[in-house]
DNA sequence: TTAGATCCTG
DNA sequence: CAGGATCTAA
């Protein structure tokens, strides 16, 4: 008998959200590059210690505030006081950082340090009230200092910070309708967040009292950057022991900057212990079928047919172990291939949803603007960016340099390796598998589906051609069943349904979905049975004498195409599956 | 004329 | 899977 005993009898699946961890370590040598500030500015020393400022401190600290003021005023590009994220026109080298930095600051010495030759009698001009703001100005820094250490503390973090930054945060992006569904938090999004929270809280700090005197003023706005160095560098930091524990993995970006972690996801389930591998060497066809009590199998006609097929919301992905990326990544130099894939699958393949749209500090302009482009086009902002203009690659000059080098570093050396043209294998494997949903797609469908392809007619006809095989390969083999089915003797085309176990379909998952790296949705297999009933009708009612007999059918099922699952937008979405 | 689909070939 | 040829519809 036939052992076939179900319809679309695949084992019992459930669908796992891809969940991907992003981030990247950073090899020593750029940490160390990363920071100009050395680590003498981190908060917990005597910046958030609120008993450590005495007159001396403050005396100090405005020497070296003096120091610093005046050499910005020399500085052929002043920066504009209290507008940290505005600084366009800022020609921010690190080199001039780190002379400026050398310059007033002793190493190993805080900022806040008393200064060895600190300017004495410099006048107490700014008095109460620059201690005033003074006081003011160390309050926000405890308070941005436990918002960043709350948002990176595991529990802490399902709560967020409380306040004024949800204005600055990125919209919702034009994917963003159901993207929270897909959404993993504690991807990059959620630091791009920090950062954008970071850039928001910069914003907030008052502007500062017109009314002050011109250099109490100066030494607000210094202050203020002073300050800001030291935020950035907090988070510097508390990110780098995030990003980069022992094992050199960025597990924590998931554990930790995110909320509750969906136990349920356990652990990844094992390569396909069943299901698909299954070793049996199944019958050509589940012919004559035998469904158990009830199992529609009817349900297959073509009548029924017509209505649209159902289609799995969330096909099922087989997670695999994530791949910390080489310690040493690369900055601007173009990666490897492999790397620029990692980098790419670790920022931006959070799903449809992911944050990392309008999220990341890239530039300013980037920042201002709505992020429609960007979004579509996820490194086209990346590319506008003046790399090669001459400009610093700092537009934020207050910006935690690690943490920007975080954001920036893959789009660049995808614009640079990747992004130009041509497709890859990557790109072939994810069209197989949206062969699965369509198998028609148009032109403007691939163009939504691969954002990261910069499409020109040479590569929208290649990929159209490569629909066009695969569907050539489709239609051989439902052909070639069709007719195996008829030479078996089968009369009733309604007993044609392919299983997952039979052979057409190991056939066209061997074809599409080498690896087994995908579930094959049932609406594939629905469309595959009807296409193979099809065949056999026309087949067995000798219609394949007229030359055009397929036209019909491809006529048919053309217009079954479904949708194809939103994932699938993302530009990174299948190629975690195809790393190993 | 062009884009897209199919067929054929390698 | 790509390239070329052919056909068709816009």
């Amino acid at each position: 008998m036939d052992p076939n005993s179900s319809l679309l009898s695949g084992p019992a699946q459930h669908p796992t959200e891809p969940c991907m961890e992003g981030g990247r370590s950073l090899s020593p040598r750029e940490q160390s590059r990363c920071s100009p500030f050395a680590w003498s500015q981190v908060p917990g020393s005597s910046l958030s210690d609120p008993n450590c400022f005495g007159d001396e401190h403050i005396q100090a600290k405005r020497a070296r505030v003096e120091t610093i003021v005046r050499g910005m005023f020399l500085s052929p590009t002043p920066l504009g006081p209290g507008r940290a994220h505005a600084g366009d026109g800022l020609s921010c080298p690190e080199k001039a950082w780190g002379r400026k930095r050398k310059q007033s600051l002793p190493a190993q010495q805080g900022p806040l340090e008393p200064g060895p030759a600190g300017k004495r009698g410099g006048g107490r001009k700014g008095g109460p009230r620059v201690r005033g703001q003074l006081h003011l100005l160390r309050q926000q820094v405890r308070h941005l200092r436990e918002r960043v250490l709350r948002a990176v503390e595991p529990r802490a973090a399902a709560q967020g910070p409380a306040t004024a930054d949800q204005r600055h945060g990125p919209g919702p992006g034009p994917w963003g309708v159901d993207s929270d569904h897909h959404h993993c938090p504690g991807s990059v999004g959620d630091l791009s967040r920090l950062e954008t929270h970071r850039a928001s809280e910069v914003q907030y700090l008052p502007e500062g009292p017109r009314f002050l005197p011109s250099e109490a003023r100066a030494l607000l706005e210094s202050l203020k950057k002073e300050l800001t160095g030291a935020i950035s560098q907090a988070v510097d930091s508390v990110l780098q022991k995030v990003l980069v524990d022992p094992s050199g993995r960025l597990t924590q970006l998931g554990g930790r900057l995110q909320g509750p972690v969906p136990d349920g996801r356990s652990e990844p389930s094992p390569p396909e212990g069943g299901a698909h591998k299954d070793p049996l060497p199944l019958a050509a066809l589940p012919r004559r079928a035998q469904p158990p009590a009830g199992a529609p199998l009817g349900s297959l006609s073509l009548a029924k047919s017509l209505d649209p097929p159902r289609y799995p919301i969330s096909p099922r992905m087989i997670p695999k172990p994530y791949q910390a990326p080489p310690a040493d990544c690369p900055l601007v130099v173009a990666p490897a291939h492999i790397q620029e894939e990692q980098i790419l699958g670790q920022l931006l393949g959070h799903g449809p949803g992911g944050r990392w749209r309008g999220g990341l500090p890239q530039d300013p302009s980037a920042r201002s603007q709505p992020s429609s482009e960007v979004a579509l086009r996820p490194w086209g902002a990346a590319r506008l960016r003046p790399l090669a203009s001459g400009q610093q690659q700092c537009p934020w000059p207050f910006t935690s340099t690690c943490l920007e080098r975080l954001a920036l570093v893959p789009p660049f050396s995808l614009t640079l390796g990747q992004i130009q043209e041509g497709l890859n294998p990557g790109h072939l494997k994810k069209a197989k598998l949206m062969f699965f949903f369509t198998r028609y797609p148009s032109s403007n469908l691939l163009k939504a589906y691969f954002p990261d392809v910069q499409f020109n007619r040479c590569i929208t006809s290649q990929m159209i051609k490569w629909f066009s095989n695969f569907r050539e390969f489709y239609y051989i083999q439902m052909e070639k069943f069709a007719r195996q089915a008829i030479s078996d003797g089968v009369t009733n085309p309604k007993m044609l349904v392919v299983l997952r176990d039979s052979e057409l379909f190991r056939a066209l998952n061997m074809h599409y979905n080498k690896g087994n790296d995908f579930e094959v949705p049932d609406c594939f297999l629905e469309i595959a049975s009807l296409t193979l009933q099809e065949f056999f009708r026309a087949v067995s009612t000798g219609k394949d004498a007229d030359p055009s007999w397929k036209k019909p059918i491809y006529k048919i099922i053309s217009k079954l195409d479904s949708d194809i699952p939103e994932i699938f937008k993302s530009s990174s979405y299948p190629q975690e599956l195809f790393r190993n």
